[in-house]
RNA sequence: GCCCGGGUGGCGGAAUUGGUAGACGCGCUGGAUUCAAAAUCCAGUGAUAGCAAUAUCGUGUGGGUUCGAUUCCCACCCCGGGUACCA
């Protein structure tokens, strides 16, 4: 008989189910193990045969724990909130709740065909208000902290007030924007509107008025993440830069911590490295240049104060402070023509036309804190509002922007550094000797450097700083399906929801999902959306305080899930806590992260970046989420396209399933090749895992009858079962799956080729395959008489001497060329080989009475004779 | 432009520390079995020359280090990813 996968898969799928054969205990003797898959957004299109990719990879490496004698929790979930499914209710009316449970449920009917190891029942859902419930609750501690850069790290809110009402704000150092000064009798004489304006300045969830993404078409603002080439990541809606009161998160306080933390993780370099480039530091000096014949100063960052002897004129970004009162009466047509024009380009056109030079001149002059000239002030668009101060000194001779600027509009260009060649271009060098430089001039740059920030700093005129590129994350979106801030507003004032009360706040019903016709967020439409402190409960509108009316983004649940599955039985069983101590501190970090690595800007700084704030605050006993993260690649097309509806080239993997079973599905994804791969679906070399299951199953099996022996086993088959335990557990160990793979046919085709049918030899080799191919093997397993999953069977232990061999053979070859070989007893060290090939008849022959310069001997390899 | 990866048969890919390049699978060729097919099994399969043993060449290109290089170093070409007025 063949095997029979669509019999056996079902059978093994529904006994998992009943027997709950993978939930985890929390309480339990075991050492943990916490292999964490990034969740799925439940889509309407349901699963391709690329999604499944990272998912078996980190189910068979959850099964290799379990054999090696690990509790493991293994969990999945949905990251339920999000944009398609509120476009979808727009279009159809349907709420988005039950178009996310249709998908949740498709979703996990096609994962359970695959045979995952998950423990469904720590299942979350960020949509579910038992979910996001804590999502608020979070927020709320956000809300309620600032960050201390004296101790470097996130403190309660209460510590500033303490401050404030002791010495006021001078002596406190902060991640805030530069706000006035004012002293402890100040504060006390603050009322609480002015005290509540203050602290919103230095809170991690602060609401200010910034420039953020603005997409019209799709009526919410965006983070950085979300906009790739100055078009929305969901949908391709051009984007635009406006400037808007929203909420932010102060992850930029967090900049330094991002970047140090990298060090401390197993993660793929070259996504640490997209991770350091998006957070961007940069050692440089802030200078102040005072306005001539005014008491405006203008700040500017830059990383090269050392040519500062070249800087022949200033640049302000349209959008600065000062360029208001810096414009003189002759020049403010001029200029406000220019911010005029700077404005209606849009984001987009900015960066098509990059290469074109505009600007506007102030009628201002700075003068240069260290050389005493005086230097026009100009204003231009290539300045970007949102780095550093907003201003820039230029120097021509060493920055092609500013160059090109200095040609267009005419202002000097001074060399700075010996052999500086700016009659084509900028002249970018790194290092070289000073000219033209004052008191610089014969330095090297890093010594210039150096003795510029020391005067800067003796004068006060400056300091030595780090700038990073890593901006505030805006947090809100103006859309219905996400999180309700659990914020309402007095006197225009921001105040949370009390801690206790937070289940309270559940998305409303709205009977429409588009903004309302004054333009407020969809939130705008509900008619019970008021907040009564005093009863603690949602009112009827004009009956209490009005609430936010905005929704958090996508990614507010996702930064943190990973804690809530540490909590055993459902969702809304889960207690009076987000995590509790007990379940933080027996999980740990994640031991194995899987998923993409589009995901390196966006999801992964946000999870390190919330972590990191639970650590601050003590609920968590560590910094970083995860240890080790591997990202899966795409599988694409067979034509190397991109799988998705769109293109009509989706491969359903339940078409796969049903033709060949969930086993071969598994194994061909694995075999496909390495899993941080991208490659396109192969159809034709899944037959070759086909093929090898039945071999496989022919193995134990005599005709229709199990045929198995109780024998001992002999050498060779030995051999072959300790070269496969070998392998195996060593590609799996550094996650080689493919070859992993390729271990195991070699071994089920040599002990074919040996007619071997002995359970000592085929019992351990079952539970080899059994993390890649588990319906197959459990079957087997059960036919060999054992009464408990396959799971929990004990990986094989590996023995070398199965593997030692009594001869080798040597080729021998004289100078790199391989001229005989020779076979020598395998027990030979260096000295007694070099012997036995210097006296061999052949090898005399060819010396010729010669004495070899040296011989060079490689165990196991090969015997080089050098002349 | 800058910063990371990578380039190996007809194809997907092995080679873990500088040590017999091409494991394993697909495809292809020939054979066995069969009325026939499917399935299965056996043999072959980097290129060139040869009946063969064998020889020569061969890991993007050119050079270098080494007894020995897919692996290390230098220069260049090509592909993939990230990022971009970041001062």
């Amino acid at each position: 008989m063949e095997y029979d996968f669509l019999t056996v898969e079902k059978k093994w799928r529904e006994r998992w189910a009943t027997d709950q054969t993978f939930s985890a205990e929390n309480n339990s003797t075991k050492p943990s193990y916490y292999v964490l898959d990034m969740f799925p957004y439940p889509s309407g299109a349901g699963l391709h045969v690329g999604h499944p990719l990272g998912y078996i990879a980190s189910d068979i490496y959850a099964r290799l724990k379990r054999s090696q004698g690990f509790n493991v929790l293994h969990p999945m979930g949905y990251d339920a909130f999000g944009l398609p499914a509120e476009q979808y209710a727009i279009q159809t009316g349907q709420h988005p709740s039950v178009t996310t449970a249709q998908n949740i449920e498709r979703y996990r009917e096609q994962l359970d065909l695959i045979g995952f190891s998950f423990d469904w029942s720590r299942q979350v859902n960020t949509s579910s208000p038992e979910f996001y419930r804590w999502t608020q609750w979070i927020f709320v501690k956000l809300f309620h902290s600032w960050y201390n850069k004296s101790s470097n790290k996130t403190e309660p809110i209460e510590s500033l007030i303490e401050a404030f009402e002791h010495k006021g704000n001078t002596e406190v150092f902060s991640a805030n924007d530069p706000i006035d000064s004012f002293t402890a009798a100040d504060w006390k004489s603050f009322d609480e509107h002015q005290k509540r304006s203050i602290l919103l300045k230095y809170r991690i969830a602060y609401r200010a008025e910034t420039f953020v993404n603005w997409c019209p078409a799709l009526g919410t603002v965006l983070a950085n993440d979300e906009v790739v080439n100055g078009m929305s990541e969901r949908g391709g809606h051009p984007v635009e830069q406006k400037k808007m009161m929203q909420w932010s998160l102060r992850i930029s306080a967090f900049a330094q911590r991002l970047r140090d933390g990298l060090e401390t993780i197993d993660w793929p370099d070259s996504l640490k490295e997209i991770q350091r480039n998006w957070i961007g530091r940069s050692e440089g000096a802030e200078v102040s240049f005072q306005i001539k014949n005014s008491r405006d100063k203008i700040k500017v960052f830059t990383t090269r104060p050392d040519t500062i002897f070249g800087a022949t004129f200033m640049v302000l970004a349209p959008e600065h402070d000062l360029v208001g009162s810096l414009t003189t009466r002759e020049q403010q047509k001029h200029v406000s023509e220019y911010i005029n024009y700077s404005k209606g380009r849009s984001e987009r056109e900015r960066m098509a036309e990059a290469k074109k030079i505009t600007g506007a001149f102030t009628g201002s002059y700075a003068i240069n804190p260290i050389t005493g000239e005086e230097v026009p002030v100009w204003i231009a668009d290539y300045v970007l509002a949102g780095y550093g101060t907003g201003a820039v000194m230029a120097v021509p001779s060493g920055d092609q922007r500013d160059w090109d600027f200095a040609s267009h509009f005419d202002l000097p260009i001074v060399p700075v550094i010996e052999g500086q060649d700016v009659s084509e271009g900028a002249d970018d060098r790194k290092d070289g000797i000073l000219i033209n430089s004052g008191f610089l001039n014969g330095k090297s740059v890093s010594q210039a450097i150096e003795e510029v920030i020391e005067r800067l700093e003796k004068e006060k005129l400056g300091t030595r700083k780090i700038n990073f590129k890593l901006r505030d994350a805006v947090f809100s979106r103006q859309r219905y399906w996400g999180e309700p801030f659990p914020i309402y507003y007095r006197d225009g004032i921001p105040y949370t929801v009390d801690e206790d009360k937070l289940d309270q706040i559940k998305l409303p019903e709205i009977d429409h999902f588009k903004p309302t016709e004054t333009g407020e967020p969809p939130l705008g439409r509900a008619k019970k959306w008021n907040w009564d402190p005093k009863a603690g409960a949602i009112v009827e509108n004009g009956s209490g305080y009005p609430m936010d009316l905005n929704t958090m983004p996508g990614w507010a649940g996702s930064n943190w899930y990973y804690l809530r599955y540490m909590m055993e039985g459902k969702t809304e069983d889960r207690g009076k806590e987000f995590v509790s101590k007990e379940a933080v501190n027996y999980w740990n970090q994640v031991d194995l992260y899987m998923g993409g690595a589009e995901h390196a800007t966006g999801h992964l700084l946000y999870f390190r970046f919330i972590t990191k704030f639970l650590y601050d605050l003590g609920y968590i006993p560590f910094d970083e989420p995860a240890k080790k993260l591997i990202n899966q690649g795409m599988i694409q097309a067979e034509d190397g396209q991109k799988m998705s509806k769109r293109y009509g080239n989706v491969v359903n993997p339940d078409d796969v399933i049903a033709e060949h079973g969930a086993d071969a599905l598994r194994l061909h994804e694995m075999f496909l090749g390495p899993i941080e791969m991208h490659k396109p679906w192969n159809t034709k070399g899944i037959e070759g895992v086909s093929k090898f299951m039945r071999k496989l199953w022919r193995l134990f099996h005599m005709g229709e009858e199990l045929s198995i022996s109780d024998e001992t086993a002999n050498i060779a088959e030995l051999k072959s079962l300790h070269k496969c335990i070998q392998k195996v557990s060593d590609d799996m160990e550094r996650f080689s799956f493919n070859t992993s793979v390729s271990a195991f046919m070699v071994a089920v085709n040599e002990l074919t080729d040996l007619k071997c049918n002995k359970r000592v030899i085929l019992e351990p080799l079952t539970i080899l395959i059994s993390c890649h191919a588990p319906h197959i093997t459990e079957e087997l397993w059960e036919k060999l008489g054992h009464k408990t999953s396959i799971s929990e069977a004990q990986w094989p232990v590996f023995d070398q001497k199965y593997l030692k061999e009594d001869s080798i053979n040597y080729p021998i070859s004289f100078n790199g060329k391989t001229r005989f070989q020779l076979q020598l007893p395998a027990d030979l060290g260096k000295d007694e080989i070099e012997k036995e090939v210097m006296a061999n008849e052949e090898t005399v022959k060819w010396l010729q009475g010669k004495v070899p310069k040296k011989v060079i001997i490689v165990p196991k390899r090969i015997v080089n004779v050098v002349m």
